[in-house]
Parts: structure tokens; sequence; C-alpha cells
RNA sequence: GGCCCGGUCGUCUAGUGGUUAGGAUGCUGCCCUUUCAAGGCGGAGGUCGCGGGUUCAAGUCCCGUCCGGGCUACCA
């Protein structure tokens, strides 16, 4: 049998990490097998729906890279895929009426009022909360009649078989079984005529000719209701897959305060998909061999349900970082630019990168640096556009320096602006040395006396002067050249820097250099 | 409270009865070098949560225990 599998959020907001890690898992399973990678939106939540959630999956899923056969924007045999137009469609209704006439569901008259002072009794009483069956349970059909001649509002109710064992053999996790007496009879549908997670995605599951359930472990609890379900249908149900959680560095959900949990917020930061797919894959999952960087292809054909583990994993940024300056640093020159190009044109990363930043990511402090970040990006793509050989040059010089695309703006900046801003401290450190001003000159003499200005004519011009001051180490010319030219410390191999500077801006940042400590 | 899941260096992991418990990241030292990186070579960091058992032999099997997490909705 062919496998097929789904990814089903509800559309209640973003997509964030750990729903991301679900996703990959899928596609990389489907992929691997020669499959079917499913999206199926689970809106039967009325009062949580957020219209713009699905547009949002969409978007962040086709950035990472991962791919649908059937889905609610591309369609499919099994259309519709979103359970308010399955329901729409009277397939709810259908199947829900299969087990209301075997009578392995029930119809649950009580009032949400009437629940809530169950549930409270249960707790006095230190006993399992729950609707364990209530009066409607084994009501008479002539109560249920009663009822709802008096229009009464109802739930449908899976009545759980009492005094068995219910086994769920899950793939990662191996058999785990529950007694069915503290299993509770769940809502298959709403008041509203909605039907829940539970029966919607169980139902769809099996229609679907779903083969294997990946979801997170959170749904554990639940499963032997859905196992439950599938007997009361008759089904055989799919293969479960509990993966593990994704968690902050505290051990705790993944959320705000761990950094950024929305996928594209990631993609905002210049991290590249290729890098975040393998890292979220890591976690949770490892090929074995020591193997760890991986290619899109070596995941699909690496990747196995039998190699994933059971506990929670947290998510690292600095490893996250150093997997993204790996990408950056294989990525041949002229296509590491079309990227950094492509990533200041991305709507997202510009709207991340001047959006209002809260309290608790940083506030105004952080927002000033991601919009200074955004400046020098912008720079940097238009003036790829006007002299793209100058932009790849500068970007070849900082490709092993930066651990994402966002990076390359800041990094660049020096060779982009009329003037770099001097670190004072810089400044003081070197600039007060006596050979200073005559090396300032010689610089100056050489670029415009028209001689050579390729890396090797500067690396001589440099050494001479070191040779003809009998100065014992290069650094000290180095030093203050590197700052008088970039305003840092530190960054690429000078004569590189001054070879793709060239002489006209060297010389004007000398004069400033030298107006700096008073000597023009 | 009840039910369930989990537990190997800080972190991600390899490991399925016999290994000096391996790799990666991070930290750190050295080399390279004009700086910073990158790269190369080293180092520190683990009483395999803890306690019992089974066994010639246990991270690996069994029992107990502790800690962490999840679920306990007409949310998903």
């Amino acid at each position: 049998m062919s496998v097929r599998v789904r990814f089903a959020p509800s559309p209640t907001g973003l997509l964030h990490v750990g729903a991301l890690r679900t996703v990959l898992f899928d596609y990389l399973f489907a992929r691997g097998r020669g499959g079917v990678n499913i999206l199926r939106i689970e809106d039967t939540d009325r009062t949580r729906y957020n219209p713009d959630s699905e547009a949002e999956f969409v978007e962040t899923l086709r950035w990472v890279g991962i791919d649908f056969d059937e889905g609610p924007h591309i369609g499919g045999p099994h259309a519709p895929y979103r359970q308010s137009e399955r329901k729409e469609a009277g397939i709810y209704a259908r199947e829900i009426q299969k087990l209301l006439d075997n009578g392995s569901a029930y119809k649950a008259f009580d009032t949400s009022e009437e629940l809530d002072e169950m549930r409270e009794l249960q707790q006095i009483n230190k006993m399992a909360t729950g609707y364990f069956g209530g009066k409607w349970r084994d009501a008479t059909p002539a109560e249920v009649a009663d009822a709802e001649g008096e229009g009464k509002a109802y739930v449908i109710r899976l009545k759980i078989p009492r005094d068995k064992t219910i086994v769920l053999h899950d793939l990662i996790r191996g058999r785990v079984e529950w007694d069915s007496n503290v299993i509770d009879d769940p809502v298959l549908i709403k008041a509203d005529g909605m039907p829940t997670y539970h029966f919607a995605a169980m139902v769809d599951d099996h229609l679907m000719g779903i083969t294997h359930i990946l979801r997170g472990e959170e749904w554990i609890p639940s499963a032997p209701k859905h196992i439950a379900l599938f007997e009361a249908f008759g089904w055989t149900p799919p293969i479960f897959v509990h993966c593990p959680v994704i968690v902050g560095k505290d051990g705790k959900k993944l959320s705000k305060r761990h950094g950024a949990t929305r996928v594209l917020d990631y993609a905002a930061q210049g991290f590249m998909p290729q890098s975040l797919k393998n890292f979220i894959a890591l976690i949770g999952w490892s090929p074995g061999e020591d193997r760890e960087v991986l290619t899109e292809e070596e995941l699909i054909s690496l990747f196995d349900l039998d190699r994933l583990q059971p506990s929670p994993g947290r998510f690292d940024l600095e490893k996250l970082q150093w997997l993204s300056g790996h990408a950056i640093r294989a990525l041949p020159t002229e296509e590491l630019l079309d990227k950094v190009i492509d990533f200041v044109a991305f709507d997202y990363a510009r709207e991340f990168h001047q959006a209002e930043v809260s309290e608790e990511e940083g506030g105004s402090a952080e927002m000033e640096k991601r919009m200074a970040r955004w400046a020098s990006l912008e720079l940097l793509a238009a003036r790829a556009k006007m002299d793209r050989s100058f932009a790849l040059q500068c970007v070849t010089l900082e490709q092993e320096r930066v651990t994402t695309l966002a990076d390359f703006g800041e990094a660049c900046e020096f060779f982009l602006v009329d003037q770099p801003r001097m670190d004072p401290k810089a400044v003081e450190k070197w600039f007060g040395q006596p050979h200073v001003p005559k090396l300032f000159d010689a610089i100056v003499a050489h670029c415009e006396s028209g001689q050579d200005c390729s890396v090797a004519g500067f690396e001589q011009l440099l050494r001479t002067f070191q040779t003809e001051n009998e100065i014992d180490k290069l650094g000290p010319i180095v030093h203050p050249t590197r700052v008088a030219l970039t305003g840092k410390t530190f960054g690429p191999g000078l004569f590189e820097l001054m070879n793709v500077l060239g002489p006209a801006r060297i010389v004007a940042r000398i004069h400033s250099a030298k107006s700096l400590i008073g000597l023009n």
C-alpha cells in the first residue's frame, strides 16, 4: 500500500516551528516513499477561526519548499479539503448517522451549566473529570424523543465501550494501553452541528485513505478515543506516529520568550529554507553514521520513521546558525548574491525589519538594529543592480564571515557608503602611532600616481613601507589602514578589500582619516 | 487529583547485553594569519535521572522511585 500522509493544521494563527517539524516529517516520508502528501484545513472551530491563517500556511510552506499533492489550494480526488466545506457537503452528517444507527453514538442534551456542575462535583470528590454517561448514554428512545420534541440542544457523543482495554500501537512508542473505563465519552458533533476534531479528523483520515497519522505527542491522551471511533465504524485505523515536540531552552513549550516561533520570522532573519529544514529534521531524528549536514535529496532518501526519537527536543538557535553559515559558505558566489537580492525583495523580510519590536524581544534598541540592518541590505541590493560585479566582490569577501543572508548588509556596508562609521575605540588605538601620518601619505601617493592597485600591488606597497621604516611587524601598518578604510578592526583581508575599494575611495577615506587626527 | 508520555556531556544526538560511552554544536587551547572569520589539530565537559534486581557482563532487560512534560473543553 502506498503511503498517504496529511498535514492538518487548524487555521487559528501562524505556522510555528513545532508544526513545521510535523509537516517536514510528513513531506520527507511521503517523498522518500513515492507517497502522497496532503494538506487539509481543520476549520471546525468557528470561534477561533482566522481568515489569514490558511494563506500563511501556504505561503510559509512554499517558502520552506514543502509541497503537497492534494489540498485546498490545488484540489485533488478527495476534495473538498476544508472541513467546513466537507461539513456543508454532508459528509459528517452521513457518517454520524452510521454510528447513531449502530448504537455506538448517542445524543446528549446536557446544558453547559449541567456539565460545569458535574465537573465541579467530580473534582470535589477527586474523581476523574469527564462525561462518563450522565443520564443520556443509556436514555430510552422515548426520553430522547421527548427532549428533541422540546427542541433542546444536543451534542452527539461516542459511546466508549466499558470494561475493555484500548490499545494504541504507536510507531515510536510501541504499545500503549488504557482501561476504557477512564476514557470519557467524547463529543463528536457539537450543538451547532459542527464536528469536533476527534470526529472530523478521524473520518477524513479514513475517507482520504491516510496510512500514517503523524501528529504531536500532545495527542496521545486522545488516541484511545480515536481508536474507539475507528472500532465503532468497523474501520482499520492508520498507523499512529506521535512525534516528540520541540520545546524552548527551559524545557517548556516554545513561546515568544525563546525567540521567534513563527516560521516566517526565520525567513525574515535571513535563514535559508534548506538550513531550517536540515536543522528541524535533526530534532527528534538522526540518520545515524554521525551525519548532520544534509542536502534536500539526502534528507528525503535517508529519512525514516523508525529512527524517530521519543523524547522532546530543545530548539538550539546556535546550531541553526552554524548550519546556516555552513550553507552560505557552500554556495557559489553568483548564486549567493542572487539569494541576497531576492531576500531584500522579500516583503515579509522588509516588514519584519521595519516593524515595532515588543519589549520581550528587545524593544526599541532591537528595532533600531533591525532598521539599520535593513537599510544596509537595501544599499547592497541597489548597488548590485547598478554594478553587479562590485556587489559580487563584496559578497565574496564576506561570505565566510556571516551566518545569515541578513548579515551581508552590515558586513558589506563599508564598501557601499561614502564614509564608513568609525569605531572610536579603534581610532584611538591605531591612529596615534608616529608612523601613521607617513603611512597614510604613502598610500595616497600610491593611489594617486596610478600605480598597481591589484591585491598584490597593495601588498607590495605596505610591505615595502614596512621594511623601509624598519617596523618589525605588519600589524602596525595593516591595522591603522584597515580602520581608516573600514572604520572597524575586523573584516576581510586588507589587500583584497583595498583592491575592491579602488584608489578613488581609498584616497577619500584616507583624507578623512587624516582630518580625524588633525592632519589636514 | 486522575490518566499518559519522556529522562545519554549545557544543547542536538549515536548506541538494541561485552565500546576507553562515539559524533556535532557551544566553550576553550594551538596552528594558519595583517584583524575577524573560515579551515586544520587538540582539550575540558557524561557517576547514561536515582535505587534495587536479572546476568560472567546493563546506557541497553525487569521492578521501584524521583524529576520534567502533556492531557483532563460542545479548542485543536
